[in-house]
DNA sequence: ATAGTATTTAGAATTATTCTAATTCAGATT
DNA sequence: AATCTGAATTAGAATAATTCTAAATACTAT
């Protein structure tokens, strides 16, 4: 076997032992192993952008005695040290992602998933007059529609 | 007399008689007092982008047997017909917006107020990869800073 | 007027989140 | 190693926003 990154389990290197660990630490926050389950779960789930709930129930499944009110309270510190993002779409429970890099969100109005569209966000008020006096300090952009799946669905009918 | 314009009280154009209930109707919903006294109340204060319960209280001044329920059922009429957006910045309250022409929506983070920025939303999807198969049909975009009266208290301290 | 449907109402129920007070933990100091 | 201290965690209660439910009312078309 000379190929070594041939695995039977393949970890996923933010999980690489340490890793998250080190980010937390990093960003200026005590790396309590609450944080790093709660922390660890986000980046697996990334793609999802898990609910408060969600990452409650997934977290367990680690480290079973956490709490809800830990989930909250490591999510809020996570944000504030800038390693996670609150995403509001709806009037619906604040979904959490992990992606730090300039991205959009796409919000599927057919199944209720949410994507992350990559790209660089160049003009930071791109289009539009920011009044003087007004320091922005970040742009976000939501786009609503139809995934793929759905649209396809949606023919079939 | 010659100005005809001149008033004493300044009635807003959209509260002219009929004109909230026929712009209900135009949307294809029955115009309802109920709805027509939420509307206006959005209309009245569209800047301030209030929520559900504001609208409720400011609501039960003109028309007092009102429910919050109906407040809810008219709102969510409103946003079905495009007459109203919903506005989500941030884990609070959803906020209402009758402001349909293309805007950014401005949060202060330190005032919680929200202001519309307007200008022309140019390339609708700005800068962003849409992968192909997405239905885009509607973009949002939210900015968060700090609004000139809150900049200039912080100058003072 | 009458029937049928949509809307409104009050209040209960639900959901998401925050709060509280007691306990545990991690790191610093003896 | 034992002790101290402040931060973090915990369970569960409390709160806030929203949705649901069932009954009453109001419109619309016959």
């Amino acid at each position: 076997m000379k190929d070594v990154k041939a695995r039977t389990v393949f970890v996923p290197p933010h999980r690489e032992r340490g890793v998250v660990h080190a980010r937390i630490a990093e960003a200026g926050l005590r790396p309590t192993a609450q944080r790093s389950v709660v922390y660890g779960v986000l980046l697996d789930h990334a793609k999802e952008h898990p609910t408060a709930d969600e990452i409650f129930m997934q977290a367990k499944t680690e480290k079973p005695e956490i709490s809800m009110a830990t989930v909250y309270n490591c999510l809020d510190a996570l944000v504030k040290h800038h390693l996670v993002k609150q995403v509001h779409l709806e009037r619906a429970a604040t979904r959490y992602c992990p992606n730090m890099d300039e991205h959009a969100h796409f919000l599927c109005e057919t199944c209720g998933e949410v994507w992350d569209f990559e790209g660089a966000a160049k003009p930071r008020t791109s289009g539009f007059r920011v009044p003087s006096g007004f320091a922005v300090t970040q742009t976000e952009v939501n786009m609503r529609g139809v995934c793929p799946a759905c649209a396809e669905q949606e023919v079939v009918r």
